[in-house]
DNA sequence: ATGAAAGCGCTAACAC
DNA sequence: GTGTTAGCGCTTTCAT
């Protein structure tokens, strides 16, 4: 009965204050019906005057499952993940749960820790975009420990989960297809030499398509392999000697390095090449030119991912569904239309657009 | 005794299988010295042949505090928190906390929640990066209930905690007096009109500056109020009648909102108007131009921030600090020197920067 | 040096 | 309908 100085009301407190009992408190908390109104109104009052919140963990203690959603991720940096972070954890919450996320940095150890850790919180379910190596070890610990999860963004071989990625394969497709009616025959494609599936299907996506539509057309492909400075490097060798008419980045980070690398050799784009990126940014309107880019769905990755998941915290069997998501192919200015481009070409009009107002 | 089906090894499980009880083996975990070494070894062995993890949470229930700290912040979706974010992990984990976000999305109500879900959580302490409009009770209800926190990037008047921002007001100045010296004597300077503190310490400090320096340099200030259309709108009846040589831009999409103003509008920078942005951005360095801007320190700001929390868990009193970092300015393309433009200024050539090679 | 016992804040079975 | 009882997985006196 000595009230212990703690700062902080427990379902006892409010139990007493209300003259019932904690198991009655914790009725009218959680809503079952079974409770007598009067009562219903005593602990309300009780629970307002006291200013009492339940403790969520010590709540799911009891329970097998936490209501938590665990999220990890390569990294927080990127407006891509950013994004994809913000929409999962409304989502969990209109779910009624909370998102509690990690990020690997890309790397493997981190990925295994963070899913050990969402392991150890009990959590409700996981969802999981692994680190680009594909070495990663996440997914395998996930199915070892029985864990409820989805896999989104990159896609892991032998994992038994629900997956949902960007329809790389056929938005690499439509590019090729746009750059082949846009006249172009000599087109570069840029990506990372990690042996990551996303850049790998963007590669035999875009080939298969110009040997099916255009097998004229010629295919440089460079594979940058460690940090930007080698892209750079890479990029600029190549330059030195080839003139493609378009250039398609494969990455985010790729599209930005060309861009700059243009600049400092004084290549006009689109005028003398062309460029097209996989993955938008808010600041790729901005620029000159704005860059034409496939856009990831990332409010439906983000959707589909949670549905899958929830339905699979639910008890829901069956085989783990691979999911594809269509990309949104968003025409700027830096892709340009060769046939075209020598009609109306202005030499030392740098800078198109429409003209004021 | 009976072996109760569960997926997961608990603590008496291994206490059993050790032959000691759950006490010595809590007492191994935690690293208590007062164990016979045979003891240790055997709970060791228990540990690794049933794979056992304890459960952090259930661990803390019988402390007062969790080992988590939380951090609410207003979104996930820029570089700038993204960034702060991943410092805040690494460094919550390297002092043994896990670090629990949520992102208000800029709505104090939302920040009110996310503020008492961290208290329901019973977080060893809250970092806080308030809402812009700095009507949020964030700081308020933390202090009500009495919670160890720290703020960021966005300060709060009347709160009772330690606060770490970027140094607005000398970066500002410094702006100020950069552009002074190359030559600008009318500015235009581009802002919110939330009340936002940050945003009116930049532009208090510019003024200051200029008054000092500069009293006959004309500043235009320019508040947008809500998205970023009305900024673009506003923008633009601006350049109808005006013609500064500079705009300061004191928030990052108003960066990105001027540039595609200026190619809107055939406007070249810097050689019609000169930008400076506050907040840098990656992209910013493969723009034409590149644009100089006022970087914030954003390591030093997490570190700052985690430290001073930190002493906060462990019980340091004090008044609470109000600290800033210093900003880094970059200089870039953006930003003219008007005396020189007139010498060196070659009509027509609009890609200025190094020559190939 | 160790284990029994008593919780942390809450929920769930089962009487009443 | 409601209260009692018995835990969830762990920590922590406190005897021994």
């Amino acid at each position: 009965m000595a009230a212990k100085d703690k700062s902080r009301a427990s379902i006892h407190d409010v139990a007493s204050r209300a003259g019932v009992s904690a198991a009655t408190v914790s009725k009218v908390l959680r809503g079952t019906k079974t409770v007598k109104p009067a009562n219903v109104e005593k602990v309300r009052m009780a629970v307002k005057e006291l200013d009492y919140r339940m403790d969520p963990l010590a709540s799911s203690l009891r329970r097998a499952r936490r209501q938590i959603i665990g999220f990890v991720l390569p990294e927080l940096e990127s407006e891509f993940f950013g994004t994809l972070t913000s929409h999962l954890e409304i989502l969990a919450e209109q779910a009624g749960y909370s998102l509690v996320i990690g990020s690997s940095h890309e790397s493997e150890d981190r990925e295994r820790q963070l899913i050990e850790r969402m392991h150890d919180w009990r959590v409700a379910g996981t969802i999981l975009a692994p680190v680009r190596s594909e070495r990663g070890q996440g997914a395998a610990v996930m199915k070892n420990r029985a864990m409820v999860g989805v896999l989104v963004d990159r896609v892991v071989a032998n994992n038994n989960f629900d997956t949902v990625t960007a329809d790389n394969a056929h938005a690499s497709a439509k590019v090729a297809r746009s750059l082949i009616k846009a006249g172009h025959r000599h087109v570069l494609l840029l990506g990372l030499s990690d042996v990551s599936k996303n850049i790998r299907t963007r590669i035999s996506a875009f080939k298969e398509q110009v040997e099916k539509s255009c097998p004229e057309m010629s295919v440089d492909v460079l594979l940058a392999g460690g940090p930007m400075y080698d892209l750079r490097i890479l990029l600029g060798d190549y330059l030195e000697r080839n003139r493609p008419s378009a250039v398609f980045s494969l990455f985010q980070k790729g599209t930005m390095t060309v861009l700059s690398e243009f600049r400092r050799r004084s290549i006009n784009c689109p005028e003398d090449i062309s460029l097209v990126g996989f993955d938008d940014a808010e600041w790729m309107q901005a620029t000159y030119p704005s860059i034409t880019v496939v856009a990831q769905p990332i409010a439906q990755i983000a959707h589909q991912a949670f549905a899958r998941l929830l339905s699979r915290i639910e008890g829901h069997a069956g085989y783990p569904v691979c999911q594809l998501e269509p990309c949104d192919f968003q025409m700027r200015e830096s892709l340009a239309n060769i046939g075209a481009m020598q009609l109306s070409h202005t030499p030392n009009k740098r800078r198109g657009g429409s003209p004021p107002q």
